[in-house]
DNA sequence: TTGTACGCGTTATCAC
DNA sequence: GTGATAACGCGTACAA
């Protein structure tokens, strides 16, 4: 299949090629008859200027890349969202690039970069660990967002923008205590995880030591083959391997999923069980996702300002490309949303 | 920041340009000790190969792009997923690309096609209208994923996946009918719309008129703005509109929602009225997400085959990539999921 | 096995 | 206002 090029749309035209790309990108000194002409042969035979061929020549572009690892997360779906509406606001192009589970995101964002002329990078999901010396190599600015990860001191055009998972998740849990609760079980990570799955259960463990509990490992239900994956799935299935642990025993107060995916799969294990939520057993999540409110009963989850974060993670990036000096480290509070999910335990059971 | 290129990756190791070439693509006519040497002053360097050069050079590639309207859109999670597996496991290279609403997917593709050398392209969401003409200039084959829609006759190197949506919601509500409802109220997009909500629409009056049930105008909820947008919010909103027409009257039987995502959000609204679900009044919804079946009542639903679905969009295109004939339209049984949201009636309601 | 030279399709810099 | 022409960074005939 021949690929018309520019250099015919010119012959085409009788004119000469600078005058084609000018009328293409819309350069002012040009005679707007030739203009029109030039733009009606290149509709009419259907030319497509060659992208690659535009990224090699320019020296920069407007352009912002989003990185998402694992982007059907419904999580992630307002943020990006509203990432993209601050970046088009602001009158840069949005390109949103998933990257597999496999692949390394710095190396992508590297090769991105590169590639597009980009202007900033945002890093959503993964980033788990990243030694400097791959960050180092990125000559853009750039925000890790949603993830609170420690960035080296002298990364001068890095920033984050996260919650503070160990202590938000101990907020959550210090509430179930005083709502009663004492025998709380945790749904998370596998044990070799060293992201949110192992700082929301840090904050777990520290909100139990606050309130004179002692925790027990038998209530710690890992993930199953290090695999991190937080569905509904995952949750079901580990809230039945509780259920089997606790034959014979009492039944825990109140489940905690580190998640609201994972929070609503323990409900519909603990509905095949035959138990009521919350009379028998109050549930709670985390992330403050749209279903954990719509789920019946609603869950009681740690609502992420996701929006706020995501514009904060946008006016950061853009300020770094100004040239601006930024805070490189945002901390947001999240706030915890009651739900029916949890029930209040009278103080007779204890 | 100066950028590193490959000439001068070849002048730091005193070889020629070609030779570093060579190196980067695993050419089998190279020394390899000399191969170590560039490989390592790559790495030494942190050279990285420039994309666009490189697309722009090479005639062809392996790379299969899936075009994605509403990438957050939970439908689209595992049949992403499938295609990417099935693709990477044909060796082919696998990207995923966002389509903003307001661009027109064929104008992408058109220009990814160019840009990365594609092989193939695979359209997922979208693709409500198209005329054949932008269809035409498609060099490379294409197959519509789950969007039942009219192919042009001469479309050669295009092909469809789907499910039949009026087949298919016809044969749900008909199941609804059959367990005893007859005033049956529908959640669907707004009139405007001519894709799936409109289909499903039609199903959903084919079903009443076979079963002898007058279709009323009160009992159809409609999407406000013309904005289509399958959430839970937009389907509690239109639960709220239905029990507010209902007042006074008394209240259907059961609630369609042409989403499952509409179901749900209906059913919290119900909920929020005082209502129990089934009892009171059924709920059913459409297209088999996970999350219809963790609900809490489990949303009888018409399941789409997703996987297939996804397995044999991929197999026509391979098919068509090595060019061999296929089926140029498959259209996929869907599976109807009963669920405990649906309560049978008795025959003594009538 | 290796190096030279050309071309991929575009934009930017000049002259005119 | 317009047209040559030189890059952009890489892959690959072809010659060595």
């Amino acid at each position: 299949m021949e690929q018309i090029t520019i250099r015919e749309i010119a012959k085409l035209c009788g004119v000469g090629v600078s005058t084609v790309s000018r009328a293409i990108n819309n350069h002012p000194d040009i005679n707007e008859e030739t203009k029109t002409k030039i733009l009606e042969t290149i509709r009419r035979y259907n030319y497509v200027p060659n992208n690659s061929a535009r990224n090699l020549k320019r020296s920069e572009s407007r352009m912002i890349a989003v990185l998402v690892k694992g982007i059907s997360n419904p999580f992630f779906g307002t943020i990006i969202q509203t990432l993209e509406r601050e970046i088009v606001h602001d009158r840069y192009i949005f390109l949103l690039q998933q990257v597999e589970d496999s692949e390394d995101e710095v190396e992508v964002a590297i090769q991105l970069e590169k590639e597009k002329r980009l202007k900033g990078i945002i890093f959503l999901g993964g980033m788990v660990t990243h030694s400097k010396d791959s960050l180092e190599r990125l000559t853009v600015p750039y925000v890790i967002s949603t993830v609170n990860m420690e960035l080296p001191q002298d990364q001068e055009s890095g920033a984050v923008v996260s919650i503070d998972d160990e202590e938000e998740s101990c907020r959550l849990v210090s509430r179930l205590c005083e709502m009663g609760h004492r025998r709380i079980a945790i749904l998370t990570a596998p044990e070799s995880d060293m992201s949110i799955g192992r700082s929301r259960l840090n904050g777990y463990r520290r909100a139990l030591k606050d309130h004179g509990i002692e925790s027990s490992e038998e209530l710690i239900i890992h993930m199953k083959r290090d695999e991190v994956s937080y569905t509904l799935d995952c949750g079901y299935e580990m809230a039945r391997e509780l259920l089997e642990r606790m034959q014979g025993k009492t039944l825990p107060d109140c489940v905690y999923g580190v998640s609201d995916t994972l929070a609503i799969g323990a409900c519909k294990a603990l509905f095949d069980a035959g138990y009521r939520v919350p009379e028998d057993i109050s549930v709670a999540g985390f992330d403050g996702l749209d279903i954990a409110e719509y789920y019946h009963p609603d869950i009681m989850t740690v609502c992420q300002p996701r929006e706020q974060m995501a514009e904060e993670t946008v006016r950061i990036l853009l300020r770094m490309i100004r040239g601006k000096t930024v805070n490189r480290r945002v901390i947001f509070k999240a706030q915890i949303r009651d739900g029916a999910s949890v029930r209040k335990i009278q103080q007779e059971d204890e």
